[in-house]
DNA sequence: AAATATTTGTCCGTATGTATC
DNA sequence: TGATACATACGGACAAATATT
């Protein structure tokens, strides 16, 4: 009956907390955060509540606690984290893991225009590398190929140097990794040859050509496709 | 001189020994670990180094603990890795969070067709709602005025059913209303006006009135903005 | 419905090992 | 070498939330 808003458990409020600390204050990896004292009591909790808090930090790869010296901050990798965290339904056709190939395609669909025009000659040699990589990797290395899959469409983004985007992209290929490991691959000489086009549009400087490369690329089932564009304003 | 390897920290030993019994067990969503008493007797470490491991699973959305009944493992979500990730980019930088602005803004055109079609009676109704929190609150609480835009922004895309969608948009309006606070508000006026733009769009069940006030919504200078959808494929 | 037991949440005090000066 | 500051680790105690009888 009453919908009074209960608040969150300390910890987690602890761990918020500091973490707004260190963007608030801008800290960089090396840099020091107060002592474990310091920032109980000014947050006003006890040593163990706060020390859960830094301790999910630590376990995650955003700090570093060193008796005697203190608490360093440091540079935070996702890839860190999905050592640790557990994978559920692996294998299997999952709804979330559809859901977040399709928001990867919206985004790259949606930016390919302004990564076209920023590409540099250097980087349509990276991705001729990637591409290389993937022939090299065949099929008994699937990581090897995802990997060069990877770096492909991150370089294609890279001239943007819009780091949230790139940072989301690499979160979604690291989702990727974990689970795609344990499936099996699906048809890599299609996926080969798309990435090809993609380049050859390049080459050719025809951005046509390329948008449309680049859809095709995504046309695979396991992307779970929202709003498609060709439809839009027709 | 000596190699010796020294041992990690206990409550990092007992983060694995926790994962590994998870796997070895075959635990799944919703099974209960054992209690903390338990844990920490049978791995000989003290209830307070137990809590930090489990407290770290449970800030990774691994487990979740609640009081009186145990500590559940949970099913993998996003919601963890794009708050993070998020937060950690951003950074205050006002180029991120104009980044991430462009980003919701590609994300909400992008899905802006699926949503049209999938709203219902109640979902304008909540839009409405919201559309009216937005007036009561006024400019004297800006803090109010986002929360009611957070919840319109959210109720438009609830009936896709998109769970990662969804989280993601919560991240970005978790970050939006964390910095927004510090700076003075935009045009409330104009940005009612908009929303009720899109209100009148859907009463009317006309898509291209709808994307065009969505367009619009988005048009202020606060968002990065991408490819213009209006020139693709033209 | 009400009392009881279980489990997590939070705090305190103390001792120890380690890095820094 | 010593002194200090810091994180590590332990144990006990009580509160709060939930489940059980």
């Amino acid at each position: 009956m009453k919908a009074i808003k209960k608040d969150d458990k300390l910890y987690i409020q602890a761990f918020r907390e500091i973490r707004a600390y260190i963007i608030r204050n801008g800290l960089r990896p090396g840099d020091l955060l107060p002592t474990e004292h310091d920032m109980s009591e000014k947050l006003g909790v006890s040593r163990n509540v706060l020390r859960e808090a830094i301790k999910s930090m630590e376990l995650m790869g955003m700090v570093q606690a060193c008796p005697g010296r203190g608490t360093e901050v440091r540079e935070f990798s996702l890839d860190f984290v999905f050592q640790n965290v557990l994978f559920f339904n692996v294998g299997g056709e999952d709804k979330s893991v559809r859901e977040m190939f399709g928001i990867r395609r919206m985004l790259e669909l949606s930016y390919m225009r302004q990564a076209f025009y920023a590409l540099t000659e250097d980087d349509i040699d990276v991705l001729r590398t990637c591409v290389r990589q993937m022939h090299e990797s065949g099929d008994e290395n699937y990581l090897a190929f995802t990997n060069a899959d990877r770096k492909f469409h991150m370089a294609l983004f890279r001239g943007l140097n819009n780091s949230v985007l790139n940072s989301l992209m690499e979160a979604i290929w690291a989702v990727d990794t974990g689970f795609e490991l344990e499936k099996k691959s699906p048809h890599l000489v299609t996926s080969i040859s798309r990435h090809e086009a993609i380049i050859k549009s390049l080459e050719e400087y025809d951005y046509r050509a390329f948008a449309r490369a680049m859809e095709i690329h995504f046309s695979s089932g396991k992307y779970l496709k929202p709003d498609s564009f060709e439809e839009y304003d027709s």
